[in-house]
DNA sequence: ATGGTTTTTACTGCGTC
DNA sequence: GACGCGGTAAAAACCAT
């Protein structure tokens, strides 16, 4: 009941309500980017077409030049018949950066010696010096993409176990290139960094899973995962918004056979509750399975909170005391 | 390490089927 | 009586300092 709140949800929740201005980092660009397409002439309402050629988007009947200096995304090549369009084309799939060197790496001799053993000249040497030592960087390297390939197969793996979708992976794995790439895994395991980069990589793209659901699919326990899993975030500057019990919501929501009509109503319980400041310090899935279960009861579906403590793994307490405050809320704001 | 906060565990009482 | 629900106290977990 008081404003010393401490929890991790919290500061950031925090930090997101006083700093909502100058996002930086952040993947959500998606939607500003297209939303304000326009689809007729703003003067004469005529058809627009688009200009690829002088790259302007003009009204086919008053010449209006809507939008000018737009990006030409083709290719830059042209092409006069299939064979020459399969030569000069470099799209297709991505490069994997999972292969390794499959042992074929070059190795070279520490003695000074040339091919009939005799001594090398000074000159000689250094340049042999110098080969070794970028030898040796990219045979490092080489040994860093061998621990990514694993890496990036446990992603795979707990992945799927968990049901997350392909964009998750993909940004787990950048997150894990970057973590090998600054030289954080000595000393750590690659399963755990693999875990930590997944379970950060989950909620940025708002698509969070609980710890426990990590530790149920991983190999590490939940202590190590949380470690790593700071240690990774604080080192690579990472953002990570507070888990949105939003988008715990649909999860749990379906897991227990509800109708949609319980999810828009837990939904908007959660909005008032975020409304009325009590959302602060709590955990997010605990709150998520409060408004489901809150929002059946509304809806008279009736559902038991040991079931709804079941499928979101929070204590039947927890919800009692959430889903009270909620509907607490949601008086206050009706009323 | 400590202190403050939240969550969990365990237990009790009440009402209903 | 079993079950769902509400409440409480104490323990455990968690995070910031």
């Amino acid at each position: 009941m008081t404003e010393t709140r401490t929890r991790n949800y919290d500061r950031e929740d925090e930090r997101k309500r006083t700093a909502a201005s100058n996002e930086t980092t952040d993947v959500d660009e998606t939607e500003s980017a297209d939303s304000e397409r326009v689809t007729s002439c703003p003067e004469c309402s005529g058809r627009l077409v688009t200009d690829t050629e002088h790259g302007e988007t003009v009204c086919e009947d008053c010449g209006l030049v809507v939008e000018e200096d737009s990006v030409d995304r083709g290719p830059e090549w042209r092409a006069f018949d299939s064979a020459e369009r399969d030569n000069k084309s470099r799209v297709g799939a991505p490069t994997t950066n999972m292969m390794h060197d499959k042992g074929l790496s070059t190795n070279i001799g520490w003695q000074d010696r040339d091919g009939y053993g005799k001594s090398l000249s000074s000159r000689q040497r250094e340049k042999m010096q110098r080969l070794r030592t970028w030898n040796e960087r990219f045979r490092t390297r080489n040994s860093k993409e061998r621990n990514l390939k694993q890496a990036l197969g446990e992603i795979d793996r707990m992945a799927s176990a968990l049901g997350l979708p392909k964009n998750v992976r993909e940004t787990a794995s950048v997150i894990y290139r970057r973590a090998l790439s600054e030289d954080l895994l000595p000393g750590r395991s690659i399963e755990g960094v693999a875990t930590a980069a997944l379970y950060a990589a989950a909620r940025q793209v708002g698509n969070p899973r609980s710890l426990d659901e990590f530790t149920a699919v991983s190999r590490v326990d939940k202590m190590e995962l949380t470690r790593t899993y700071r240690y990774v975030v604080r080192e690579l500057g990472l953002e990570v918004k507070p888990a949105d019990p939003e988008s715990y919501v649909p999860r749990f929501v379906s897991r227990l056979d509800l109708p949609d009509e319980v999810e828009r109503l837990a939904r908007e319980l959660l909005g008032g509750a975020k409304d009325a400041g009590i959302t602060s310090g709590k955990s997010p899935v605990g709150l998520a399975a409060s408004a489901v279960y809150a929002a059946a009861l509304l809806s008279n579906r009736k559902v038991t909170q040991s079931e709804v403590s079941e499928v979101a793994d929070i204590s039947e307490v927890t919800i009692r005391n959430r889903y009270k405050e909620l509907l607490e809320a949601s008086d206050h704001l009706t009323a």
